[in-house]
DNA sequence: TAAATACCTAAACGTTTGTTTAGTTTAATG
DNA sequence: CATTAAACTAAACAAACGTTTAGGTATTTA
């Protein structure tokens, strides 16, 4: 009786992170509602059954592609944080976003803003929360890159900041539907205004 | 027999443009996917089947409150226009934007926005048309506004205008979920440097 | 008032959705 | 090698989707 967890009976022959990375895949290019259980099976490689008792329900599925995503981008941060050129630093990491954006000759935008446009309108708990820790977060290291100019103020510094947030935000829209040179040009715009 | 089309037999209870701007809302709140003809024979008023004779089906149905918001908005366009401010009107055409997007304190965004989203990854020929017929006629008129300025060359106006298409779209994203304070820093920060 | 016909109601259509369940296969353990 | 339990396959589930159809209602014209 207490043994039974301890027994092995089978391996599970997917790894859990590797089928989940592909789903982020479909979740990027479709959004959620528009990604069906069937694509997923296709994606994944796996059964329907693998995917319910490894995930919960699609939902479940979401939250974790969510977080693959997040693994997925984390080096573009490290670079960010581990580099000291202020402002410059963030125009890099705007075009390393922008990079992400059009992987693969597709034109995916970015997971997360993509999911807060679909999700604004719904009232999901779970979801709101990973999207306002990395907005939070997005907004945070901005702040800190802003103030290595030690003759701003402390008051343009948060309005800067709420700038290129924003700014991000519609980038990664605009990078689903416009050319490489005008996202270029607007990038080099944006930065003109600091 | 030749006489059929003439004889009017019973009158619709209910007028084309009325039910077709109740059908916008609930487009523009949720997006065409998650917007149901269920939800819509609610909201309109009518039945599925006084639906499908007018519109055709969902997709026709949607393409009409496409125009609908058109109309909706058009006096925006109009006061636009109308103004000879230079780029004073286009902030102006900005503020004004935004105040439709979080119309009746809901946070919709710009149908026009949401619907280039949601259809930027399927291959719809009318809705792109519709799309690239909005945005190229709102490219022009950035253009013929920032002409007013007869200093500028005509490689900086193609920029800019450029520039002022994609702040107008990131705009509309973020009015779904950013602060009015947020977002008329972010307006007052696009035009510092135009 | 009677005939004609467009409109409306409501039920049903076949698919597809996300989810569950029963039955079979596989492999680790005693 | 037999036992055991987890992982697999595949079929079925109810509910919801967009769309269609049949039958009753209402109103205009002659």
């Amino acid at each position: 009786m207490y043994l039974l967890l301890e027994i092995m009976a089978r391996k599970k022959q997917y790894q859990e992170d590797v089928v989940v990375e592909k789903a982020m895949n479909l979740f990027w290019r479709n959004g959620f509602e528009a990604t069906s259980m069937q694509m997923l099976e296709k994606e994944m490689g796996i059964n329907k059954f693998s995917i319910y008792s490894s995930f919960g329900n699609k939902h479940g599925l979401f939250l974790e592609s969510l977080k693959s995503y997040k693994r997925k981008v984390n080096f573009i941060f490290e670079a960010f944080k581990n580099s000291n050129n202020g402002i410059e630093d963030i125009k890099e990491f705007f075009y390393n976003s922008v990079n992400i954006c059009k992987e693969a000759g597709n034109q995916k935008g970015c997971l997360v803003t993509n999911t807060y446009n679909e999700f604004s309108e719904k009232e999901d708990e779970q979801i709101q929360e990973q999207m306002n820790l990395f907005m939070n977060n997005l907004k945070e290291l901005f702040i800190d890159k802003l103030k290595s100019d030690a003759n701003k103020e402390e008051a343009t510094i948060l309005k800067q900041a709420n700038y290129l947030v924003l700014a991000k935000h519609g980038l990664a829209a605009a990078s689903r539907v416009n050319s490489e040179k005008e996202i270029e040009d607007y990038i080099e715009m944006t930065f003109q205004n600091l």
